[in-house]
DNA sequence: TAGTGGTCTAGACCACCCC
DNA sequence: GGGTGGTCTAGACCACTAC
């Protein structure tokens, strides 16, 4: 068996030099452990005599796959490796806590806005309808994370502006509203950073992302929020617990 | 409220040439229409007055979001746009029919090999126990999409490796062994193109990527497979259902 | 063979951190 | 001020495609 092995040679898998490059890092990551410093890249390039550029582009790539930080005005770091986050309905908080990483959340911006017709179809509200627009930084062990834009119709919830605060919002929702999350559709993606999600995360412009659209329903099958974040491809992945159809019934 | 906005403009949202640039790219995505040319690296470069570093930077950029296709000593073209894929317990094959496409899928390779104690584990299997790994390259539309590699084991499964061809894995557990699908755990997280993953998806190295790594069980809660796969970053969504945890019970 | 994308270089200048 | 990462340039050469 086993030789329909799809042309090996012709396809040749070349490795680019920053590619290879990677390997000796790779070991220099190795010897420095969590959190050690790593040299400048300009010397870097030097001892492995390559261009700075060469050296980046190595970095870049082990930057995102979460080996390494970087800090702009001080220098190259051994990364902290990726957290795992369970896909479900539950708080961030409460997720983090599982972990054994100290959660914050820091409310950006909290705002009443006008559903455009397509946000009022997932809200089921009439376009237009006032809109609550809560937007999130979410770090661990002060380290900013990911961020998250929530929209809820006020229609539905009047007040909830002015109860929005440090509390997890689902207990508002059920405290106050009797309003209970049923189950949720949640895409995810990969995008890259923009400039205002690096100067939030501190991350550079086009860092890979992971993109999260979350709609999500109330027991009683009616919409109760549409949730978009970008969380940092290099600190965070996910897990989803799938179930076959014959068993969820 | 709103206004603890966590100091606007200092940390200002720079705005690089190269993400300036893809606004002025994407007019031109949209004059072209789907699958339609765009000018050469140079040109673009001369046109916008800019070096080609920086006009490159910018297309790999939108390459990664999904609204451009390079192919090397052809052109750059218009995206296709991204699939969405069900996480679900099902094979690749119903999927992308569900979506109107046609798939396709390689063997690229099935051997014996014995199983590392990691994979041992996961499998429950001794270490050193004969475990099938099969390789496919998956496609739709005649497009390579994803490679996924799947373990299993032979103690479980005597005589697979005679069975596995162009049928569904699943439909020969289910006829040859009895064995049904229950639940699964499936993990997410972005990761970078290899050599050997752009030589066959015929993608650039370092293209961002979805790895997916899953291990199933069946309905008597034994382990079955143990699966990575990746996705070509700017092909690929995937959408979950969340359930609250009352609703499963 | 001509044109396209893919890789790499050497060097410049800017923004930021730390002393 | 001196060092670090972040951005950009102009140009070279290679690999692949199309003709």
């Amino acid at each position: 068996m086993a030789d329909n092995l799809a042309e090996n040679g012709r396809k040749s898998a070349r490795t680019p030099k920053h590619w290879a490059l990677k390997d000796r890092l790779l070991a220099m990551v190795a010897a420095a452990g969590p959190g050690g410093p790593l040299p400048g890249e300009r010397a870097l390039a030097e001892g492995f005599g390559v261009s700075r550029t060469t050296v980046r582009k190595a970095l870049t790539e082990l930057m995102a796959e979460g080996r390494l930080t970087r800090v702009h005005g001080s220098g190259t770091y051994v990364g902290s490796g990726k957290v795992t986050q369970r896909l479900q309905l539950s708080s961030y908080t409460e997720d983090m806590r599982s972990h054994g990483l100290n959660p914050t959340s820091s409310l950006l911006e909290a705002a009443i806005e006008a559903a455009e017709p397509e946000l009022a179809a997932l809200l089921a509200v009439p376009a237009g309808a006032d809109v609550l627009r809560l937007r999130r930084l979410r770090s661990a062990d002060g380290e900013p994370m990911a961020i998250e834009t929530s929209r809820l119709p006020l229609t539905r919830f009047p007040g909830l502006e002015a109860r929005v605060g440090d509390t997890s919002l689902y207990r508002v929702l059920w405290e106050h509203y009797g309003v209970e999350l049923g189950h949720a559709e949640e895409t995810i993606e990969t995008t890259l950073a923009t400039p205002a999600d690096a100067a939030l995360l501190g991350n550079e412009v086009g860092a890979v992302m992971l993109r999260l659209s979350r709609h999500s329903f109330d027991t009683d099958n009616r919409p109760v929020e549409w949730v978009r974040s970008v969380y940092r491809g290099d600190r965070y992945k996910f897990v989803a617990t799938l179930v076959s159809p014959r068993e969820v019934e």
